[in-house]
DNA sequence: ACCACAGTATGGTCAGACCATAGCGGATGC
DNA sequence: GCATCCGCTATGGTCTGACCATACTGTGGT
């Protein structure tokens, strides 16, 4: 019962060791975006392990969206480190509401703290608001619930970019990527978006004017309207 | 310039079509956290594929902290649904801090947010603060800047817990454990932690006594805190 | 009833082969 | 001289088959 001294042998996979001295170099080198790694073969006989254990190291960076691998020959061949953080958290929060260790609920109550954060930034940061304005206006010509959640999304992702934070952003978009399909029944259930486009007017008009609190507040009505189910009417 | 009516051809790998398999299988069956995936051979077999490929699409599966995979013989071996998305985040998070397409700023930033709104959730709730409270206790006893931080971590991932919602405690402990290093070296730079244990035993009070604002204030200035550099004191 | 040991299913790894892709560069034709 | 074509080659993608380490299973002996 009482600590022997002895450690369980840590059992390190060679893709692990592989991933490790990966991440080093990228460090120690100061590798960025753009920047190209050495070819599998070449890796795998540098590092002396087989072909296979770099294949799955470089599996886990691209699923981490650190690298992108193109096959053929050239300067863009090869396995480049790339900067997707929002495809990975995309993956990685559909998995798990499938999996049912994540509820929606959690996820829009998520997605309120930084919409609403979102919101207050750019509006005291006086952002350009260009974009949201051209989502705003392919949201009142879209024909179909599918259509409309797409400038949705992209209104709402515009906002979340014009924080400025790019960590916010990148889940702001995985957020919305992964709930595609309930937005698109939210939208559905309402049946008519015109309160949904005041709503998104409103947003608008506050961050253009630098109004945090009423940006804020905007945000905060919108999502109430656009799931009400989640976010029944106070007392 | 025109749509020709032409589509790229889809390059889809073949573990990527064995992702998607696996994933459709999980969620027609609504398989959950503890259930068991075939074998990796019989997968395979089953699906008219290598097994290399059966494998790159497991090691996306664990990278996302979906499956972990044991070997062996039993009813614990083989690969094994899991929800770890903490984990999974921590990877993905340090990677593009190292990469620099993550900023520290940003990162606290978004930690500030995140623990804004989970003491204000903490404390409407009337969440249970015992976790809280042992975390500070352990705090105090610290010896090392290391140390400290260790507790520290823990206390806030506690916050992050009682404000109820996975996701969110699944990000805060993602964005701790990818900060460590610079947590510490902020601790050391301050030398006296005595203002960081005043700020959390203030935490701990207005969470326990279910005021929200005060809680939110509490973290605010804790986090001014402890990196006085990313907070200039507001005029 | 207990224990030791062979059996076996599992993931982990490697080596080698072959394919598809796509840029590179020389050969060819004008 | 220039443009075009076509083979070469480096790259990732995939499959096969083999072998290893691990850890449970079951059997047989005590």
């Amino acid at each position: 019962m009482t600590d022997t001294g002895w450690r369980p042998v840590k059992r390190t996979r060679t893709f692990e060791d592989v991933l490790a001295q990966i991440e080093r170099r990228i460090v120690e080198d100061g590798l960025t975006a753009g920047d190209r790694l050495p070819a599998e073969r070449q890796l795998a006989e540098q590092l002396g392990v087989g072909r296979s254990s770099v294949r799955e190291a470089m599996r886990v960076l691209e699923t981490l969206g650190v690298v992108s691998s193109q096959v053929g020959r050239g300067p863009d061949a090869g396995a480049v480190l790339t900067s997707r953080p929002d495809t990975a958290l995309t993956d990685l929060l559909r998995l798990h509401l499938g999996l049912a260790s994540l509820e929606l609920r959690e996820v829009i109550d998520t997605r309120l703290m930084i919409e609403r954060w979102a919101a207050d930034r750019a509006a005291t940061a006086r952002a350009d608001t260009s974009a949201l304005a051209a989502a705003l206006a392919a949201m009142a010509s879209a024909s179909s619930a599918e259509e409309f959640v797409e400038h949705d999304t992209a209104f709402h992702c515009a906002l979340a970019d014009a924080s400025g934070n790019r960590l916010i952003a990148a889940i702001m978009r995985s957020l919305r990527d992964s709930m595609r399909r309930y937005a698109v029944e939210a939208v559905d259930r309402l049946g008519d978006t015109s309160v949904l486009q005041a709503d998104h007017a409103r947003i608008l008009a506050a961050v253009g004017a630098g109004d945090a609190a009423e940006a804020a507040r905007a945000v905060t009505e919108h999502l109430a309207h656009a799931y009400p189910s989640l976010f029944p009417p106070m007392p």
